[in-house]
Parts: C-alpha cells; sequence; structure tokens
DNA sequence: GTAATAGTGTCTCTCAGACATTATGAG
DNA sequence: CTCATAATGTCTGAGAGACACTATTAC
C-alpha cells in the first residue's frame, strides 16, 4: 500500500463465506446444496453460505455456517479453505467477494432437523455438476472436487470422510468414490497399513461387510503421507 | 444464503490484494518488499498490495500491482492466488480482507525506475523472516514460502524463476536456494532431462557457468511433474 | 461344504540415491 | 597440461502394480 488512503474513498464489497461440503454416501461422493428461495437464480441449486459478520474470522464463519447447514460435530469434519473469487458481476445484484472453504465430513446419520439443515441436502456430485448451480458455484465445486481428490493423495485426510471406526475396506470405498477408480484391494490395504501415523488400531473388529472379520481403526496423528497415495494414472506401466 | 438479505444491512469491509513476489537472486531466495511511509507500521517492511478496484478482477488486481511495483512483463511471471486474510484486527484501522497472490519471477536484470519500483526492493527470505514485517505479512510471507516449496515438488514452476533459456545448472540452483537443501547434480540432470515435457532444448549452449559447455533449455509444456521432483527428506534410507 | 471378504506373500518394473566415469570447454 | 563443470552409466534398495494364496466369518 504505497499511497496514503481513504478507506471511505473506495466502494463497499460484500463479503460472504460459502462452503463446500462433500461426503461419501451410498459408495458416491456427495455435495451439500440448498435451493435457492429467492431471485437472482431462484429454485437453482447452490452452495450453502452466507454474509461474513462483522467481527468474525473467516474461518470461525465456515465453522458456523457448516453448523447451521448440518449440525454436525465440527470436532469430527475437517475444514479448509479453498480459494477465493471476486470476478465483477458474479452476483448480479452488487459486487461480491466470496471465501469458499472445503469441509470433508463422515456420512450423518440423521440430518438433524430444527435447523437450516431442512432445506440443505447431499447430491452426488455428478449430478451436482450436471445441473448447472447458481452463480459460478459449478467452478467452486470443480476446484472442491480437484483440492479434495489432490489432498488425498499425500494426506490422510480420506479418513475425514469415515466414521469415529472404521474398516480398511470402508477407507478404500472412500478412495474409489472420491477419485472413482477401483483400486486393488490387497495393494490398497498392503499400503495403508504400512504408512505411519495414517491408522491406529483399536482391537475391536466387525463384520459389516461381511466375509472375514475387519480389524476397526481410527485416524493416526500423522498429517501428511510418505511417500504419497498412487492415484493410478490410467498408465500403470508405460513401456 | 438460505435468508433474505439487504447488503446495506452488513457493514462494509474493505479489500486488499497483497503479493508475495518470489526470485532467486545470487543463489538466495528473496521476496519483493516496500517499506511503509505512514502509520500502522510505520517504516517497516510489508508485503506489497493495495486496493481491490470497483470493476476489477481478482487477478487483474494482482496483475497491476505486480506491475506497478516491478515493471516486469507479466508474460514470463507466474501469478496464483494463495489464501485470503480477514482476522478481525489484522489492520488496526478498519475490518480489512485481503487476497494474497504468489508471484514467481526470474531475476530482473533491471527494477525498472520510473515506476513504484524504487521503493520497492527484494529482501533474502531469510532476511525478511528474521525482521518482523508490518501486519500479519509473516503469516503471508510463510504460507507463500510453503506453497513455493511444494509446487516445485510436483509442478515444473521452478522453470518459472529462471530467464527464457537456462541450464539445468540454473534450474538446480533455484530448487536449492527454494528448497535450502544441496541436490545430487547428476540425479537432478537425469530426473529433469527425462521428465516429460518440463524442458525443451533450444539447441544452443553457454559456458556461462565455466567448465564444459551446458545445453541451453526453455520451459516444456508440462503442468505437472510424474513422477514428481524428490525433495530430500533427510531420510533417504530409513532402515 | 460354498460364498464372501480380510489379510499375507511374491514377483517385476520403475525410480531414487550414491557415486564412477567420460566429455568438453577455459586458462 | 590442470581445473571446472556437463552429461552418461551402474549399482542398490524402496515401493507400486499384478496377482496367487491363506484366513475367518456367514450361510
Amino acid at each position: 500500500m504505497p499511497q496514503p488512503y481513504d478507506p471511505a474513498a473506495f466502494p463497499s464489497v460484500a463479503v460472504t463465506v460459502d462452503l463446500v461440503v462433500l461426503t461419501v454416501r451410498a459408495g458416491r461422493l456427495a455435495v451439500l446444496l440448498v435451493e435457492r428461495g429467492e431471485a437472482p437464480h431462484r429454485g437453482r441449486l447452490a452452495l450453502p453460505g452466507g454474509f461474513l459478520r462483522p467481527d468474525e474470522d473467516l474461518p470461525a464463519a465456515a465453522a458456523r455456517e457448516l453448523a447451521e447447514e448440518t449440525g454436525l460435530p465440527h470436532d469430527c469434519v475437517h475444514l479448509e479453505q479453498l480459494a477465493t473469487y471476486g470476478t465483477p458481476g458474479r452476483d448480479p445484484r452488487m459486487r461480491v467477494v466470496t471465501i469458499c472453504y472445503l469441509a470433508l465430513a463422515p456420512d450423518l446419520p440423521s440430518p438433524v432437523a430444527g435447523t437450516d439443515a431442512a432445506s440443505a441436502s447431499f447430491v452426488p456430485v455428478d449430478d451436482a455438476l450436471a445441473a448447472a448451480l447458481a452463480f459460478d458455484h459449478d467452478r467452486l465445486l470443480r476446484d472442491g472436487l480437484e483440492r479434495a481428490r489432490a489432498k488425498l493423495e499425500y494426506t490422510p485426510l480420506a479418513a475425514a470422510f469415515c466414521p469415529e471406526e472404521f474398516t480398511v475396506a470402508e477407507l478404500r470405498r472412500v478412495y474409489e468414490a472420491v477419485w472413482g477408480t477401483p483400486l486393488d484391494p490387497r495393494n490398497f490395504h498392503r499400503k495403508v497399513t504400512g504408512a505411519d501415523g495414517f491408522l491406529e488400531p483399536t482391537g475391536h473388529s466387525t463384520t459389516r461387510d461381511g466375509g472375514r472379520p475387519a480389524q476397526l481403526y481410527r485416524r493416526g496423528p500423522a498429517r501428511t503421507l510418505h511417500p504419497s497415495m498412487p492415484r493410478s494414472t490410467g498408465d500403470p506401466h508405460p513401456g
């Protein structure tokens, strides 16, 4: 800011915080959407979001919106800033700058009534992309998907889609849903159980997947994966 | 945005665009800083930046600030959005939301006088971090460094620090400066020349590094690196 | 028993890391 | 010649992908 400035001399900009909330439901990646009740884009599907409050920090605003829309306990949801969108005209009413957050949540057993969640619902991402969303939310969603897909490669964040205790197969289905590719169960098992700090055994087991009982794990302390989860490039053995 | 809203009912927020401009100079990673001429933080070093203009897109604002501060032709500078910062109180005068951009530039032969560049200068990042910057710009800088270090791993962006034509050794020195670790010149050479779309031979060569003449390359069309540039983990052969 | 899934072992190819060796300039 | 750097080759070990094989449940 080299030159002196007068804040009042600059026109005001509305600042909103929107959310791309992803979960895996019935083996498919899904995103939380609301139906718009008023113009513009009345009746269209949109990402949840709202205005930044005067004395509210950005992550706090995102967490508040998330709680309003899902009622989820926010200690089990991963929340990170995605990107900021401010192209003039993206909202026809006024200049709006939107800070978009990405949330990864386990599949909620009950959508928690009595909140704004009534109007919000999870939609498979393929359907969401096929039906054009309001504003530039298609782009926000695509950017969120790209981020989520990338993060699954080099972080243990896939576990954020799973309940407190989960099996290796459940974790594998998360990867398959997010990446849209089948993974070899045996190589996957060897990989994740060998990765340091990814999974912590609970000692329990379950047969909820059928077949031989599977060990239950919870999230380990690792924040990154070394080496990363290999995302099948479709070109496994070039040459 | 579930409930109807009146934009005027929400207090205005000032929106600025700041820049983390990195370059490699004399083998050291350096960041562009300006000295603040007025309060608050008068006399302290800060990242360059300024207000978002009424009808200006975010990348356009970042490019404008970059041109004002460096005079660089913006077709040779990589520019990407880094993150957005909006904690209440980060600017004592008013509520400011700052969208920070990261720029990677080659070392400019002449700092181009006659612009705001007069007040801006490149400072080695170690020095910049040692001398506390104005506002929360230390955090912006650290986030920018982290992004740059990560991007060098899985993209060919290191070439953005190099002039139009460059040698493999010059590219290696970029990695060494950004990561702060020495790399084996022979393995590095084999790696980058073997990576598809990273480098395009120009047919020219130079002896500006001394010793045997080195081939000159320009940036190739690749946007990502598969497999990524291995950043020495300091724990090369665990076990 | 069969069916289904969990989990282990084995082989091959690629690639990272270490380092020898040769090539080509300047002085 | 020496010195410096470029460029290539060779060996070893880690890990990915493919897939055989064994283990433990439900029926």
